[in-house]
DNA sequence: GCCGATATGTTATAGTATAACATACTATCT
DNA sequence: AGATAGTATGTTATACTATAACATATCGGC
């Protein structure tokens, strides 16, 4: 389970595929619950899956939300930080990534002798779309 | 309930104190607990506060930790996006705004005309203290 | 076939957050 | 003082999010 995920167990598939067609990020249960039709019973066979996704990246877990959404970013594994913008009309979510971002927050990390794990950036709002229907 | 919170009822204040006085981010149960000897009794009296604490710029919501922390920012108020590093040994969060984050975030949001409403940054990790102490 | 490692199934419970309704306080106006 | 409107508080119940713990099954190498 390092980098690029090989292969998917079959819980991680249906994971991975209810994410993929949703428009907009679900929460472990709203997983669970489309996932019943399929033989999904109860929530740890969802978080379980959901570990391994994040931890392969091909999931991403919104912290401030807490709800998981497909990767989209192109290459996801070999750019850095990414962010993420959120729609809170229509939950589209945009991933990016901003070197000049990353190297900031990359120098603040090591001026202040911090070992980093993991770095969250979420932007909440409206997305262009939305912001004009107002 | 604008930018400077002018007087704080007595809910807010007895949140806003147990906050200041811990060492590392409270979960709004860690929170009730303590102030069940000060006669609280249930969570929305606890939420209601830092909802007000956190409109407020007092408190701070730590949305990787689902916490809360005082604010320890010099001037919280005017300076832009407040960034977080937060130590998963000790609890120690620093908290620190970087004007090119600042300025790179709030380009992207234009340029994709996205109508921002709120940002986290939140990185995890060790402090220097705890790296050292391994 | 045996064994270890990993994946899955299942039950129960812990932890986080809010809806809904009742009561009380505070300030202002008359 | 009494009426009233707005805010704050108290309280019960419930919804939502996440994991512990244990049982069973599946896969690969020996």
């Amino acid at each position: 389970m390092s980098d690029q995920m090989t292969s998917l167990t079959k819980n991680q598939e249906m994971v991975l595929g209810a994410l993929s067609h949703a428009k907009a990020p679900m929460s472990a249960y709203a997983i669970l619950d489309e996932l019943r039709s399929e033989g999904f019973r109860a929530p740890p066979q969802v978080y379980r899956a959901l570990e391994k996704l994040v931890a392969g990246g091909l999931v991403h877990r919104l912290e401030s939300l807490n709800a998981f959404v497909a990767c989209s970013h192109e290459d996801c594994h070999t750019s850095g930080l990414i962010a993420f913008a959120i729609c809170e009309q229509c939950g589209l979510v945009s991933e990016f990534s901003d070197q000049a971002v990353s190297t900031r927050l990359t120098h603040w990390i090591a001026d202040h002798k911090f070992t980093n794990t993991k770095t969250t950036i979420e932007i909440r709002g409206d997305c262009g779309t939305c912001s004009v229907a107002g």
